[in-house]
DNA sequence: GTCTATAGCAGGATAGAC
DNA sequence: GTCTATCCTGCTATAGAC
């Protein structure tokens, strides 16, 4: 018992410096080496505890990775349950909302969006866990959430179309930091993250609002 | 000058395999070696032409990156210079067919989205080279376009947001192919790429079109 | 379960012949 | 400019003592 205290904190370190240099880094830019240093473990201890770098790699999409976009899915569930008929917007705010603001710590939200951005670019077999076992569910979500509240005609494939673009602003927001960070000069502050909330569901239920020009 | 030709023929192959070997695995992920293989000439040469690996990198960006970002902006400037006072959905239709189905060509488009993606999540020195000469000049293209046909009382801050919202899509649907072929089962042939086209426009426009509701 | 030591190999870079 | 041969560093992975 005191022996698999001690197991489990050593495995759990070195998944937490894993995760953390391996969203930084990518899998080929952080050694082995550098992970068991910065979990002040031996360098064998990798090879005990996950066979190999590979499956470390794995590991913490399984351990890390995945817990945490729970927590996001769930977030969005809760939020959603507070009306009884979901509008648009409810569903977009919802999104936006907790992928932003909700239960991710900043630092946390970083690292999970560094993940699977390169998954979404370069996929490896960890993109086929995280598909099936968050993103498809998270996206299933959406669309019975939207369905009844978009207009009959509209057609599935177009259904999906709307909801990739709501996606697309809250994903891009939250991993194209260094770009509007360098054209900006806007640092990621509270206030700035509840303006781009407020934006988000704003430009998804309007867009630039054009009704004006034609 | 026979000589000149094959400096130029090999430094140039170099630079080609180079550029598609370091948007498929990213900086690290590639060898030399792995490069030159593909360009069929001998291991030292890299380092002859270059110096070394990072200056190869920064190469790729320099010669063929930014070049091909450069042909780009001119397809979107010469699609807004049809109309003398361009409208919102103009402006739109010119960014999203420019890089949806513009000037490059099917494997150029990934080749230099990847290149891109890798370098906003996590910047490098390249990052610096193409946000002065590509990335911020496409930006006040779009901006100072915009400007005058949306409302005065618009703050520069909000312009920026709904600008960042249109590349928002635009970007990310070259860059998340493979979610959206794997959630979709939608491959990127000309229609689906017509119909994104049409997508994002209307997005950008209009949203989720929201008036009935509210 | 944790450590040291090391095998075994692949990587970037260079020297020097042609 | 191009090539071969080679240096040397740093990597993953394992064997085996504790």
């Amino acid at each position: 018992m005191g022996q698999k205290n001690n197991y489990d904190m050593t495995k759990d370190r070195i998944l937490n410096e894993a995760e953390t240099l391996f969203a930084q880094k990518g899998y080929h830019g952080v050694t082995v080496r550098e992970i068991t240093e910065a979990a002040n473990c031996n360098l064998a201890s990798v090879n005990y505890h996950f066979g190999n770098k590979w499956n470390l790699y794995l590991a913490v999409f399984h351990f890390r990775w995945l817990p945490r976009a729970k927590s996001l899915h769930d977030a969005v569930v809760k939020d959603l349950e507070k009306n009884d008929f979901p509008s648009r917007s409810d569903v977009v705010k919802a999104l936006a909302h907790a992928f932003l603001e909700g239960p991710l710590a900043e630092e946390e939200r970083t690292r999970h969006s560094l993940l699977i951005f390169r998954e979404l670019t370069q996929p490896t077999e960890a993109f086929e866990l995280i598909a099936k076992e968050a993103v498809l569910p998270l996206f299933q979500l959406v669309s019975d959430s939207l369905r009844p509240v978009m207009p009959a005609e509209l057609d599935e494939k177009r259904l999906k179309l709307n909801i990739f673009s709501i996606f697309a602003m809250v994903i891009y927001f939250n991993f194209a930091r260094a770009a509007i960070t360098h054209i900006t000069g806007q640092n990621y502050d509270q206030d700035f993250k509840a303006m781009l909330t407020e934006h988000i569901t704003n430009f998804s239920l309007h867009g630039l609002g054009a009704k004006a020009e034609e």
